[in-house]
RNA sequence: CGGGGUGUUGUGUAACGGUAGCACGAAUCGUUUGGGACGAUUUAGUCAGAGUUCGAAUCUCUGCACCCCGACCA
């Protein structure tokens, strides 16, 4: 992509709104732009991170045994009725249509899910079963805040398993916390991110949260310094014992955690249920056992915000000059930058250098601007994060080479123009 | 939803009730050319409506919007 054309523009001057470093940068990098109070436009940089997030997940939950589906985000009001969500869940969008008919915006799809599976599922023989999408959620937050990390409407991966017993909803509910970690791993931020045992809000007594520490996250968690599992501040106070290690639950004379556990503040990135009977029952939804006898299905989800882990990425990779992208997610993998010369050959040479990357298949932002100095076009590359940064100057010609930096690191290479495309590989 | 705050050009900010200014951006020209370079010229604004006043960005009211704290949060 040429950076002389892309459809955005970055931004000098420090925001005053709001107060998440996340939405400061990447609104001033170009990556997003805010229409509302909790809604948001992602530009082509921020849709080709949201892209490379996307990519991620699904590769894992197809590993994971899911198959992508795509549900509608417009639906019934009579399926919410059944399950008693119409009036229960708060941040459900409610609209009228004509003649007053009345719908809901998709926040959650239990209600579309679970009537859908019915169509599907008749025996033991077709269980167990997961099924998945990433869509537009909608949810009216009474607050919204922190820029992209909670909103009104957001990407999410939502997946559904369906089960024939406890036993096998429990293994697979185990297999997916570790599929979790791989993706947050994959999108770097598996080192701040901690499993958590949270309250289960309409679903069950307790869901775990894959909470990632960041002072801009608005969850309080505890985390057990012996084995790092987390408890969420909403239910630390009536759990005895770490639920991992048994290490002791005591709390201080002044109310907070006792040594050996750590208080941090963190932002939920990721979400998961075992939902047992609650959606199967009030939808019907039975299988025939080995044995003939009519059986509940047992059902779990698990949530992945996608734009909410794309503010995180950016929160756990920054420094006062811009964004740092992990090489999984970057928007790009390289950063062209040609300086201004007024010899030919050096705007020849990085074009060269772009069509040959190109050709590799390596994807390149190329700032090919003529009228910004080099300084600009450095601070510019350093908001943007791009991981690798190329660049083609008189100064590199000279040694038939391009210099060649890390977004983070100070060490700057000297790398012959033959030589580059190895780097990639 | 409760409480608080703020609305001035694309962005960030100033202006006692008395000429709406500055910086960045954008545009043109020239000079520069390895960390947001310099000069000249230009561009564009008081959230909306009502009121008080000789006069309102400034005071009052209503509405709208955004931000922050809290509550809520599959």
């Amino acid at each position: 992509m040429l950076q002389s054309k892309i459809f955005s523009k970055t931004n000098k001057n420090k925001l005053a709104e709001g107060e998440s470093v996340s939405n400061d940068l990447l609104a001033r990098a170009g990556f997003i732009d805010q229409l509302m109070a909790g809604v948001f436009s992602f530009l082509p940089l921020g849709f080709l991170v949201l892209k490379n997030i996307e990519k991620i997940i699904r590769e894992n939950m197809e590993n994971a045994g899911g198959q992508e589906i795509l549900m509608p985000v417009l639906q019934p009001k009579e399926n919410w009725l059944k399950t008693g969500r119409w009036t229960s869940l708060d941040v459900l969008f409610k609209l009228k249509g004509s003649g007053d008919k009345e719908y809901a915006l998709g926040a959650t799809h239990e209600e579309v899910v679970s009537p859908l599976a019915k169509k599907v599922i008749f025996s033991y023989r077709d269980l167990p079963m997961s099924v998945f999408q990433i869509q537009t959620k909608f949810r009216d937050e009474l607050r919204a805040k922190s820029g992209i990390l909670r909103t009104r409407e957001f990407l999410m991966k939502d997946m559904y398993s369906f089960h024939a017993s406890q036993e096998d909803l429990d293994k697979y509910y185990d297999k997916i916390i570790k599929v979790y970690f791989n993706i947050f791993k994959e999108l770097g931020i598996r080192n701040k991110t901690y499993l958590t045992l949270a309250s289960g809000g309409s679903f069950s007594k307790y869901s775990h949260e894959f909470q990632m520490v960041t002072e801009a996250g608005e969850d309080l968690i505890y985390i057990c310094q012996k084995c790092k599992t987390a408890i969420n501040k909403e239910i630390f106070f009536e759990i005895k014992n770490c639920p991992n290690c048994n290490n002791l639950n005591k709390f201080s004379a002044q109310g907070g955690p006792a040594s050996g556990w750590e208080e941090k503040k963190a932002v939920e990135v990721g979400n998961i249920f075992k939902l047992g009977t609650k959606y199967s029952a009030p939808f019907d939804l039975k299988f025939r056992d080995k044995d003939a006898s009519e059986k509940p299905v047992i059902m779990g989800c698990y949530g992945i915000g996608l734009s909410r882990a794309l503010g995180a990425v950016v929160e756990a990779n920054c420094d006062e000059k811009g964004i740092m992208w992990p090489k999984k997610i970057a928007p790009f993998t390289g950063h062209l930058i040609e300086l201004k010369s007024k010899r030919k050959i050096v705007k020849n040479t990085a074009q060269k250098i772009y069509q040959d990357l190109k050709k590799e298949g390596i994807k390149v932002l190329y700032d090919d601007r003529e009228d910004k100095s080099a300084g600009e076009k450095f601070a510019e590359a350093d908001l943007i994060g791009i991981p690798l940064r190329i660049i083609v100057s008189e100064k590199t010609l000279e040694k038939k080479s391009v210099e060649i930096k890390e977004r983070g690191k100070n060490i700057v290479k000297f790398v012959k123009i033959k030589q580059l495309i190895k780097i990639f590989k």
